[in-house]
DNA sequence: GATAATTATTAAGAGAACCTTAAGTTTGGA
DNA sequence: TCCAAACTTAAGGTTCTCTTAATAATTATC
């Protein structure tokens, strides 16, 4: 999983860039600095965003162009900093999209505040959209929320260490798998080889995959090595 | 599905309070004045709410320990609207958990859209989540408004743990819910295995509806896994 | 083809996860 | 401050899963 929390940095002025990148990473995120409009945009094509602050005033493309795309395409939280003072820019601007208007010269643990505010509430949006997406090798299914195995459609009873081991398989469907790999992730904990436990399961998997779907193998031994989805 | 976007206004000069539920009418959206810290509480624990504008300065009990609460409690938005103008103030609320601080007097316009702002974010979050609409399952019906369960038409009385518990069930009827997940998202603290408090809750949330209904079972025990709806 | 090493299967006992009841402990309201 | 409701902790019993161990089957090596 990726914790790391980037925040796109839009500032012309130097200085002024490099304090805010200072103090996002102060924060624990990590800032990426850009000096123009479309060097920003650059950035917004290539990566995943967390947050953008944005200036209204860049040189290549305007930031309300710039916040008018996000706020279109994008659910990232957008705060304008900028040295405009004129109620109608700032009133524009957080009805266009923007999530929040701090103007220059601004309060350093200010926008360090708001910046926790804004992403607080990201936060909770990411996690309850989440949507994780299904396994699928061959006929098997698994859906991770109902944490559900299903080969054909049809409904199989996973036991919890039996549905982690074929996670764990189904997760990198060419990797061969250590008896050590195995029982290191699913177990998590220490393998002192010689444990004939792990060959109980991958019996009972398969004769359960076999129930459903008798045609079919599913789960190779690689002899001396390990396991891995036969494809 | 209920439309109504409620607002809880939450400050006790009675000029400004009428001001701001103005801005919140010409909106679209249903303001509800409280006028002080204690009719505040009040009106939160009995409803739900989309929105709460809140002065720090109140009778009754204080703006902070409002929006502690609140904080603590749920996921509302909340706009600080206050005469204060200390920049500590202002930072320590936003860290508490505001969403936003507006310093008086302030610009209509600007409220406005600040509200919306905010309000466009948090809209997605229950977007996403749709709770309102899946507060049904076989015959159980939960009024998110009123916090009130019943089976089969009878009210039942449900502890508020037991409460939120059966909704994050019926949030996802499908998905297996795990110690973790449960814990995590009732409790808003970390879950370090081993405790027996979430099997107690259940035990007694299944009694109260099975003493509604004994024909039926409404809760799954997934071993090892966790719980989900029954379906 | 025989032997050794590894893997597969089976079944039963050990162990983990869970349920329920009841006794503390905490919390919030009068 | 006290009381009652709610929550948590604890203990004993139940159920289901996991591991162990014995045995069979397969693969590699000589």
């Amino acid at each position: 999983m990726n914790e790391q929390i980037k925040i796109l940095v839009v500032e012309d002025d130097d200085d002024i860039n490099q304090l805010l990148c200072n103090i996002i990473r102060k924060n624990g995120y990590f800032p990426q600095p850009a000096f123009s409009g479309t060097e920003a945009m650059l950035y917004l094509e290539s990566k995943e965003w967390d947050m953008v602050l944005l200036d209204l005033m860049l040189p290549g493309m305007s930031g309300d162009e710039i916040l008018a795309k996000i706020a279109d395409q994008s659910n990232i939280p957008v705060i304008i900093i900028s040295a405009k003072l004129d109620q109608q820019t700032k009133i524009d601007m957080l009805r266009t999209g923007a999530d929040d208007y701090i103007t220059k010269p601004f309060d350093i643990e200010e926008v360090s505040a708001r910046i926790e505010s804004h992403l607080r509430r990201y936060q909770r949006i990411n996690l309850s959209s989440k949507i994780e997406e299904q396994l699928k090798h061959k006929d098997i299914e698994v859906d991770p929320d109902a944490k559900i195995v299903s080969v054909q459609g049809k409904e199989l009873i996973f036991t919890a260490r039996e549905y982690e081991i074929l996670v764990l398989l189904m997760s990198s469907p060419k990797k061969v798998f250590t008896k050590k790999n195995l029982f290191e992730s699913v177990w998590n904990e220490a393998f002192y080889g010689d444990d004939n436990t792990i060959n109980v399961h991958m019996s009972n998997i398969r004769s359960k995959l076999a129930a459903a779907n008798p045609d079919e193998e599913y789960i190779e031994t690689i002899w001396g090595m390990g396991y891995r989805l036969k494809s």
